[in-house]
DNA sequence: CAACCACGCTACCGGACGGTATGCTTTCAT
DNA sequence: ATGAAAGCATACCGTCCGGTAGCGTGGTTG
C-alpha cells in the first residue's frame, strides 16, 4: 500500500503539471507554481522526480506510447484494411483528444526534452509512421485503397488527426465520439476507400 | 537609403532569430546567442526590437498573414470551387513549407507571445477558418463537394496541411512542389470532389 | 515514554539571462 | 576642421528559478 500511495502522489504531481504546462507553457510554469497548486512545496516534487525535465518526459512518453498502441492494435487486428484503418484512426483520435493537454505539451515542448528521452519518443513516432504506412500498403495491395504516395499519405493522416489537439474543445458543440468518427471518415476518403463511410 | 539599411538589419536579426528559435526553442535561445551569431551585441538588437517577446511576434505574425492571404486569394479567385480549393490548399502548403521554421515557432511558442499579439494572430486564424469553411459550403452548394460537417472538415484540412511543418525536409526525397500537389490532391479527396486529381 | 525514522518544509544558493546606463567611435553637416 | 549626433559596445544590474542542505514534526515501535 505504501507503493500505491507513492504512485498516487506521483500521479497527482503529473496531473497538476499537465494542467499548468498546458496553460502557461513549460518554461512559463515554475516548480513552485505546481507545488503551490498541490498545497505542497518544491522539495516534495523532487522526492518523486529528479528534475523538471524528467517531469516533462514523464508526461509525454506514456501518451505517445498510447498513440502507437492504438494504431498498432487496430492495424494488426481483425477485418479488412478499410475496417482496420477506420478503427486505427478513430482510436488514435480518441487518444489525442482524451490526452489533449499531454499531446499539446509534447509537440510544443519537444525542444525542452532531454536528448535521450526525445530519441526514445522519436523511435516510437517512427514506428507509428511505419505501422500506418504498412496498413496503407496492405489496403492498396487488396485493391481497397488508391494512393499515389503512401508515405506522404500516412503523414497527412497522422497530421490531420494529431492536429485535433489544437482545436477540439471538450465542452464544445461536438462530442468526443462524434469528432473521432468524423475524422475517421475523412481519413478513409483520403485513401480512396469505397464509400459509404 | 537609411531606411533600407535599417530594414535590412532588422531582417537579418529576424533571420537569425528564426534559425535559433527553431533549433533550440524560444526560451532555449538567449539574445546573446542571436547577437553572437550576427557578430554584434545585445544592445544592437534592442535598437530594433523593444523586447525578446516583440521579436517573437515579429517573426510569427507576417507568416500567419501570408497563410491567410494564400487561402483568401485562392478562395476569392476564379474557377470552380474544386479548382479554387486545390489552389488554396497548394498555395497554403507552399507558405507552410517555405516558412517552415516560422510556422513551427509560432505553434510551439504561442504561449510566450504577448496577449495582445496573440489576439491579433488569433483573429487572423479565425478568419482563415471562416474563409475555408465558406469555400467548402460553396462547393457543397454547387454539388461538387460532399461533406458531413463543414467546420470539422475545414479544421481537418487546415491541420493536414499545417502539420507538414513537422515532417517536411527541404533536402528530402520530395520537392516542395511535389508535396504541395500531393497534399492538395488529398484535400480534394477529403471533401469528396470528383476525380481525377 | 523514549528512540527512531520517514517525510516534507524552511531557507538558501548560484547562475543565467533579459534589459539598461554610460561612454566611445565613426560619420556627416556646416 | 569641428561640433554634433547617431550607433553600437562595454559593463553592469536585478530578478527569477531550478535545485539542495538541513531541520522540525508526527507517527510508529519496542
Amino acid at each position: 500500500m505504501r507503493e500505491e500511495i507513492l504512485a498516487y502522489k506521483r500521479e497527482r504531481i503529473l496531473q497538476e503539471a499537465v494542467t499548468l504546462f498546458y496553460e502557461r507553457g513549460f518554461t512559463g510554469t515554475t516548480l513552485d507554481d505546481i507545488a503551490a497548486e498541490l498545497g505542497v512545496t518544491k522539495p516534495f516534487i523532487y522526492t518523486h522526480f529528479r528534475s523538471k525535465v524528467e517531469l516533462l518526459a514523464a508526461l509525454c512518453q506514456p501518451t505517445i506510447e498510447l498513440s502507437l498502441a492504438a494504431v498498432t492494435s487496430a492495424a494488426e487486428g481483425e477485418g479488412t484494411p478499410t475496417q482496420r484503418l477506420r478503427r486505427a484512426m478513430a482510436d488514435f483520435a480518441q487518444v489525442v483528444l482524451q490526452r489533449q493537454a499531454n499531446i499539446a505539451i509534447f509537440f510544443r515542448e519537444e525542444k525542452n526534452l532531454a536528448m535521450e528521452a526525445l530519441e526514445e519518443i522519436n523511435t516510437l513516432r517512427k514506428k507509428f509512421d511505419r505501422v500506418l504506412s504498412e496498413l496503407l500498403r496492405e489496403g492498396v495491395a487488396a485493391g481497397e485503397f488508391h494512393i499515389t504516395d503512401v508515405n506522404v499519405t500516412a503523414l497527412a493522416l497522422g497530421g490531420m488527426i494529431s492536429w485535433a489537439y489544437t482545436w477540439h474543445r471538450p465542452e464544445g458543440r461536438l462530442t468526443l465520439e462524434n469528432v473521432c468518427n468524423t475524422l475517421a471518415g475523412l481519413a478513409l476518403r483520403m485513401v480512396g476507400a469505397a464509400p459509404p463511410f
